[in-house]
DNA sequence: TGACCATGTGACCGCTCGGTCATACGCTCC
DNA sequence: GGAGCGTATGACCGAGCGGTCACATGGTCA
């Protein structure tokens, strides 16, 4: 943990005082918000934060440095400080836990929708040679480990099926997580994260019975599938993988 | 169908002979598989394809115009060819269905990684003033309307709940096509499409097994979930939804 | 032959980019 | 006062960008 948050920008940026450091921060948060991680520019962020472009560079080694500190401190700080603001209650089952993560996240998108496009970069599939690539893939592995052990201990507790493969259905989850919420929300609301970045206003359309529809249409897909459970329906898949895979040999 | 495919190119870019088109063709589709949307080079793209910037103009109205042609008509109609050239066998149930299109989209994937990738731009969130809202919003549209009427005709053929949220479950399942088999070929090989596109060779690792498994794993969590469907799980989930809501009045 | 026109061409324009560096500033200590 | 030092600054660099346009090319028809 310790390790991959250690001295990314240099000291002088810590030393900085605490107006202009925040002013930097909105900056870079603006621009990440706004653009992709390739397209973001240096020189509108220190406009926009009314710093020298030297400056910058006094602080960071360049864009990637800003942005690791950006999601590894800044934003990580604040959803950890929001999502310790909304503590589950104590008792609850595992779907409960993540029906209560799932809606803390929603509202967290809803808050503070800049806050979460700016993290969005290292959600999305990259290039392994992209500079994004690597703090990508530990974040990515963070959150799967979280996702495993959540499903083992619904394994051990007899609330999970004992032959998932965990592994996939953790890829699967994090995706749901991940990118499955901001979809649900622009079905049921009709905009999305960046819409709301673009429309703050219209945050106001996203209802607290929204954030519920979403929240257990995906908690209810993910612990009881869309399927009626009648046993042909089950058999019947066993059946035709089958032939779905022979279909393949000719 | 036909209104969103009219007349993108200039008529002078259908009219060239079809090496020189191809030769076009394969570097967008190189640039685009390379590159986010905004990163995207003309530049390079003429250069790679041995024409002169002018004539690039003479072509296209400019990227946009280019990647709406090469996702509407040049990627559409290869991946199509290649899905009807994998036509299911005829009496699959719904879920089977769902296997077979999952199964012959990883294989797409696997086979055309540059094209999969030149494509994605398209399936991800976008600002509402980007230039690609408009194209994103048509295809998702499409899309979810297909998921839709195979989700209505599963609820009338018993196979799927009654109960359902359609839209909200067709978003999830949109995602999960999307999005979610990619990051199942990224967990079980340790390679995704854009790690295809960089490390061709690797596609050996990407066995049929592997697929197989990527694709039980996703209808299994479609049509099951995960949990293990016992009455106390699921009356569990409905109570302590309401605690979950109500702790956010506080 | 020469007029005409669709197409091909790449030098050129104005602009923004990431990054550097000589210089200026402001504070401390002698 | 002035030496020393950490920090702030923005002009400047070379490069790449999207897009334009005057001109070249080559085929057609009178």
């Amino acid at each position: 943990m310790a390790s991959i948050r250690d001295r990314m920008p240099k000291p002088t940026f810590h030393n900085l005082p605490e107006d202009k450091r925040q002013r930097i921060l909105e900056a870079a948060i603006d621009e990440f918000a706004t653009a992709s991680f390739e397209a973001a520019s240096v020189n509108r962020i220190v406009r926009a934060a009314g710093i020298a472009k030297g400056s910058f560079y006094q602080y960071f080694d360049g864009m990637l440095d800003l942005y690791r500190h950006l999601v590894l401190v800044e934003l990580a700080d604040r959803e950890a400080a929001f999502m310790s603001a909304h503590q589950p209650p104590p008792e609850l089952g595992l779907f409960g836990q993540i029906a209560h993560a799932a809606l803390t996240g929603l509202r967290w998108s809803r808050d503070q929708p800049r806050l979460t496009a700016a993290a969005r970069h290292v959600h999305q599939p990259v290039a392994p040679d992209s500079p994004l690539a690597s703090l990508r893939d530990e974040l990515r592995g963070l959150r799967l480990t979280g996702i495993r052990m959540m499903l083992e201990d619904g394994q051990r507790a007899g609330a999970v099926q004992a032959e998932l493969d965990v592994d996939l259905a953790a890829a699967l989850v994090n995706v749901m997580v991940q990118q499955g919420l901001d979809a649900l929300l622009l079905q049921r609301c009709g905009v999305d994260t960046l819409g709301l970045c673009a429309a703050p206003d219209r945050a106001a359309e996203v209802t607290e019975a929204a954030l519920q529809d979403a929240v257990t249409a995906l908690v209810d897909l993910l612990q009881r599938g869309v399927g009626t459970g009648r046993d042909a329906g089950r058999l019947d898949l066993d059946g035709l993988r089958r032939r779905v895979i022979e279909t393949r040999r000719d």
